[in-house]
DNA sequence: GTTTTGTAAATTGTCAACAATATTGTCCAA
DNA sequence: TTGGACAATATTGTTGACAATTTACAAAAC
């Protein structure tokens, strides 16, 4: 047998041209090809570090690590190339791509205005109940702060975005969000943020929730986008720190 | 012989480690592999109109106009999958994506934001010069809707629009900008503009470049936003109009 | 000691054959 | 005719083999 369906095939009374692609079952089906598992699976290693940025993919001994013939991986090998998750480079190989700090500065900026878009589009989504989850997520991320509990601030902060951006139901946000903050997985320079700008981060979250309160969008939107902003303030700030320190050092 | 390099081999001193990404020559290569050519040829015959949405893409009769195997081509409709531009059915084949109205208009949404991270960047990047050629562009477009030469009006408003996308210097942005309008171009309902909406739309154009002019980054960047936005309500107006033409026919 | 050069090994690029699945068309029965 | 089983065909999925290129390494030259 050739696959291994996540999902039982659903009966499918399609016609012989393109399937709708709004068609959910099919899209299960989509991802469950031998390349897409492959795929999803080097998509996995990366993403977690086990394959760190600059390192070689070596066709042959992925293939054996899967056990499947290089043809498929090559074929998932490419479809990440196209998602600029790894460079391709003719008759030398598959790296994980490694982004330099101007790329993750600039996707910083269109991140920016990507969530600023959430912010905006958020004001007319928002609920009572949400309002309170938010607050809650930002007294929660303000007492982690206050307590210096830096290990416990990140989860809450991550799920703190991610709600937001789930709740905007706006399927092609929600994706070009997260492929951008996937690439920024691949800067070397990501973790150097210092804990004593949690505090000054929860502000700009506090800030954001008010301004989804008020009603008024370019308020939020503009909340959103400065936040996002300021982050990549933060990180070119402890890079130029780390920078001067490295030169101090020599 | 394997690869038609389009440029020769520059001489490269790289150590064994994956090479630094940001090297020119490799992008140039990069490219030329056979793969790298069809996923080119393939965009092309796409975005051209010469495989229309929906249409599907038999692997044989492609292979052999091409005059390659079907590997190589598989890995080029893998990459082009991966970028949206087509779908991929296991054991049904690749079909030219056909981007439904919902999804085209959350495209717009997101365009709309980086468009207006445009407006924002260049407010810090516009010179004189710049605004008089854009003003030029403005005023053409005047003339031209005004004399209701509407083909002529569409070479001239793109050309307005890549001019200020390129003006930004933003690689990330200009990328993303691309793909998605690349991604507007599979949705079947895109050539509904009615002509009078040409003038309003090159108000726009002005109010734009007025707020380019002016130095304020907030009033440009919603400047920028709200005439994708408005382009985004032309075509959902046009649509609605289209939708009653038909029912009323019926 | 360093650089250059040439050969062997490893790796990537491509292809063609085969297996599995989907599609088409035909025959038969109701 | 219509509908369903069934065979024939077409198409996709996967693999292994071979060609071309790069890389590694050792020997020779400076």
């Amino acid at each position: 047998m050739y696959f291994v369906y996540n999902l039982v095939m659903v009966e499918s009374n399609l016609d012989k041209a393109a399937p709708e692609s709004g068609s959910e079952e099919l899209q299960v089906l989509r991802t469950s090809s031998l390349t897409g598992v492959l795929e999803r699976e080097l998509q996995n290693l990366i993403l977690t570090g086990n394959l760190k940025p600059g390192q070689k993919l070596n066709e042959i001994k992925l293939s054996e690590r899967f056990g499947v013939s290089r043809g498929p991986l090559r074929e998932a090998t490419r479809a990440l190339a196209a998602r600029g998750l790894v460079d391709f480079f003719p008759n030398r190989g598959v790296f994980v791509r490694s982004i330099p700090f101007d790329e993750a500065l600039e996707i910083y900026d269109v991140r920016a205005a990507v969530f600023g878009l959430a912010g905006r589009l958020l004001v007319d989504l928002v609920t009572d109940d949400m309002l309170t989850k938010l607050y809650g997520f930002v007294d929660t991320m303000d007492a982690l702060a206050r307590d210096k509990h830096f290990e416990s601030y990140y989860p809450v902060n991550l799920e703190f975005h991610q709600f937001l951006i789930g709740s905007t139901r706006h399927k092609t946000l929600q994706t070009e969000y997260n492929h951008l903050v996937n690439k920024l997985h691949l800067c070397r320079a990501k973790a150097l943020v210092q804990p004593g700008s949690l505090a000054l981060s929860n502000r700009e979250h506090r800030e954001m929730v008010d301004s989804l309160a008020s009603g008024d969008k370019l308020r939020s939107q503009e909340a959103f986008f400065r936040h996002v902003e300021r982050a990549k303030r933060r990180l070119q700030a402890a890079l130029k720190e780390t920078e001067n320190a490295s030169f101090g050092a020599e």
